[in-house]
DNA sequence: GATCATAGTCGTCTTCCTGACGATAAACAC
DNA sequence: GTGTTTATCGTCAGGAAGACGACTATGATC
């Protein structure tokens, strides 16, 4: 309390955003690359500063609508239209990590349904649905070989952290769901908790775990073959938020 | 994208914490009382401002420091000596959260093992351990009937945001022995978790839950009868981190 | 010193949940 | 029709937890 609080130091506050969707049995974040220094078109999470008379939330359902048009979820509704899940996730506060000056970056999670490809200022190079691994491997090559650079700022700590939220979460809650379209399978379902997680898991223990938690999945009465396959009984996600026991993750 | 990162608006940024201990059977917090405006005379969380060149943890960590003499422990480590955990919790940012200026927390929370009494400044009268229950309860009466007035700033929000946290993150880690003493006794654990949950634990499945768990606790040979009744083992915490399976918190 | 209250520790039993896995069902491709 | 794919139901064994009985080792009380 030594500290004069009239002279107190001026932050820049930014939100930055990782977006979580699941395309292709693989779980992937929204990138967009940056066209200005520092890290010039190098790929980073999208994000910007906090406006003066916004909260932090409406910043990360403001900066989540410029890039994807997704809405944001209000948290106590269950996921149900095409509105994105979000929440927030840590706060980033190295006094270098943003060499121009001090930037505290309240980071948020997003998870949506898999969604048609992005747009970053309309131009759909400066934006794109990666990998999380792919992402995460620092200065590696992708896999087409070609050298892959790792994420601007300290984004892929950021980025890593929550993936991590998101696997965990997806343990003891209904939230799986936000990555599926409003009517869905139980197989769907499963191959989204197999790309979080990027296990396999038995078809049967997970339709009886599923099915068996009341609250999770209201079946709507339609069915569909669009997996292919004997036809699936389509399900709403139900008004429960904690699954209690919780879905168990698989040893590693 | 639209708006101008040159022009960013400056904010303030402070650390505040939530400090728990488990006192007299009861999960309390620290307290400071307000000596200026805005809420002059209120009861508020520890907290201030981030220096220039600290990181946020660092700040938190100097905060803790100077509230209570405890150092903070690298999360990495067991917690075995008399430090705290430490981790942050959540940032809050509404506009009108502090009515002087544009201010965002990035609230901390710590968790000690019950300690002396309290010193702000040397002053005892302006810091206090009270029991949670009692700095929630909005505008209600403390126990001795005298009337409580509701924290200052967003603090109750804070503050009940990182009870949270302390009541579920003891379920599926080994953190309630940040409660605890260096070496402390299955009871005694025991009733951390019975103050943190507010429930009442059976203490034979208690025992064989904690002492059945590997690497949550490290007997150390010794016994006490601090407690009163038979001589009870001493024990450590080990080095697991998380429990798998959890601790399960009863039914409401 | 006998008795009592208090706390700690060990066991038992039942119930629930999970993982492993067999079997059947209903679509499509050929 | 046959094979392939995905969905769904059922069975069984093992592990964990809740309920609770029984015994142990202290200090307090008479």
């Amino acid at each position: 309390m030594s500290y004069d609080p009239s002279a107190f130091p001026p932050f820049a506050v930014t939100v930055d955003l990782v977006v979580l969707t699941v395309r292709r049995h693989a779980l992937c974040a929204l990138a967009v690359r940056r066209g200005e220094a520092p890290f010039q078109g190098r790929w980073a999470l999208p994000g910007g500063f906090v406006r003066p008379d916004e909260d932090l939330s409406q910043a990360a359902a403001r900066e989540l609508a410029e890039e994807t048009g997704l809405q944001a979820h209000d948290p106590s509704v269950p996921v149900q239209d095409n509105g994105a899940h979000l929440e927030q996730l840590a706060t980033y506060g190295d006094p270098k990590r943003d060499p121009r000056m001090r930037v505290v970056s309240v980071a948020h999670l997003a998870l949506a349904p898999d969604l048609p490809a992005p747009r970053a200022g309309g131009d759909a190079s400066n934006a794109r649905w990666a990998p999380v691994e792919e992402l995460l491997q620092q200065g590696g090559y992708g896999r087409e070989g070609e050298p892959v650079a790792p994420l601007a700022f300290d984004h892929a700590q950021i980025l890593a952290d929550g993936v991590e939220r998101a696997r965990s979460k997806i343990e003891y809650s209904s939230l799986a769901t936000a990555f599926c379209p409003p009517e869905f399978t139980v197989g769907e379902l499963r191959r989204v908790y197999e790309a979080v997680w990027g296990v396999a898991l038995d078809p049967r223990n997970f339709h009886r775990k599923v099915t068996g938690t009341p609250g999770f999945l209201v079946p709507t009465g339609g069915t569909t073959t669009r997996q292919g396959g004997r036809p699936a009984q389509l399900f709403r996600a139900g008004g429960a938020t904690l699954l209690n026991p919780p879905m168990l993750r698989p040893e590693v």
